[in-house]
DNA sequence: TTAATTATATCGCAAAGCGATATAAATTTG
DNA sequence: CAAATTTATATCGCTTTGCGATATAATTAA
């Protein structure tokens, strides 16, 4: 077998790759939780996040289009036509800012904070039960050993019989 | 200000968005800073996911369209797409059971190892320096109290002498 | 004032995932 | 064993989401 310390054996990357598919796979349980959460309180998952984004956002902001798309992750095209559907459904508010007549201030109705609170709540009681799987499946990635770039030295062999 | 404990004062609810807002954010980054390693190995990510959960399953298992879907939570319809798209580009192989002629097993090619090896690697770089924030956001949404459904008592006013 | 920058909005499109349905192998049942 | 049922994968058409390109409008710079 190999020992070139550049090359991490296979049994090192199948460790690695299980815990990161696991970690993953954490992620998604949770992340599929909220989802359901959301549809189940009649919002669409991204509506959710809109509203949590605007409505978490620290006091000394006023959330904007710009804001709520760099915090999304989103271009803010894709919130143009995300905020569009919360103020259909009377989630949301546009008000445009006095300062500055481009920019938007979006605000959460009183609606949308009742549905809001709701699901903050859920997600808490949620992420009370998750956390636990979540941390532990990251802290296993953690484990495993960083090869550095050029300067990888004393490769373990000795960790599993080599039975492939 | 009324203090019934069914309804946690607006501060509150600001403080438990604003963790999980922040959580969230921490979660996008991590997965935004994935997404990106997969395209510039070439890939895309729901097929680097793919790759990982078939290499990150454990030994004994071996894994099917089936045991994808339900790893990624998505339907096996939507596996067999992602999964053609991946044995297009030479990433994964199909081969049909033996026991069950039914089952597909799912492999990865050597081509698709060169490439996960090294991303489960840039990943394990990443969480190492992600993993702080994401655990520290994750604690901040955990510090707030759990109303319980309908024995909720002593909700706290006070800021932080509650130490617990 | 004109030009350049910034913020939001509109439009058409491409891709991902899904529901419904199909095929085919395995299992159960009569 | 043959028919019916269940399980596993595959195909098809469609909806939705987010995006690039572009447009409009307000602000700032030259």
């Amino acid at each position: 077998m190999k020992m070139n310390p550049d090359h991490p054996s296979s049994e090192a990357h199948q460790a690695l790759h299980q815990a990161l598919a696991e970690f993953r796979h954490q992620l998604r349980t949770f992340l599929h939780a909220s989802e359901t959460a959301a549809q189940q309180a009649g919002l669409h998952p991204q509506q959710h996040q809109l509203l949590l984004a605007i409505a978490g956002a620290s006091p000394q902001i006023s959330p904007s289009i710009a804001y709520a798309a760099d915090r999304l992750g989103l271009r803010h095209n894709s919130v143009v036509e995300l905020v569009d559907r919360c103020v259909t459904e009377g989630l949301l508010r546009r008000k445009i800012d006095a300062q500055d007549r481009r920019r938007v201030c979006l605000q959460v109705t009183s609606k949308g904070h009742r549905v809001l609170d709701r699901l903050s709540q859920v997600h808490l009681l949620e992420l009370n039960s998750l956390a636990p799987h979540l941390i532990d499946a990251l802290q296993r990635v953690l484990q495993n050993k960083v090869k550095a770039a050029h300067t990888a030295r004393r490769q373990k062999t000795s960790e599993r019989p080599t039975h492939d």
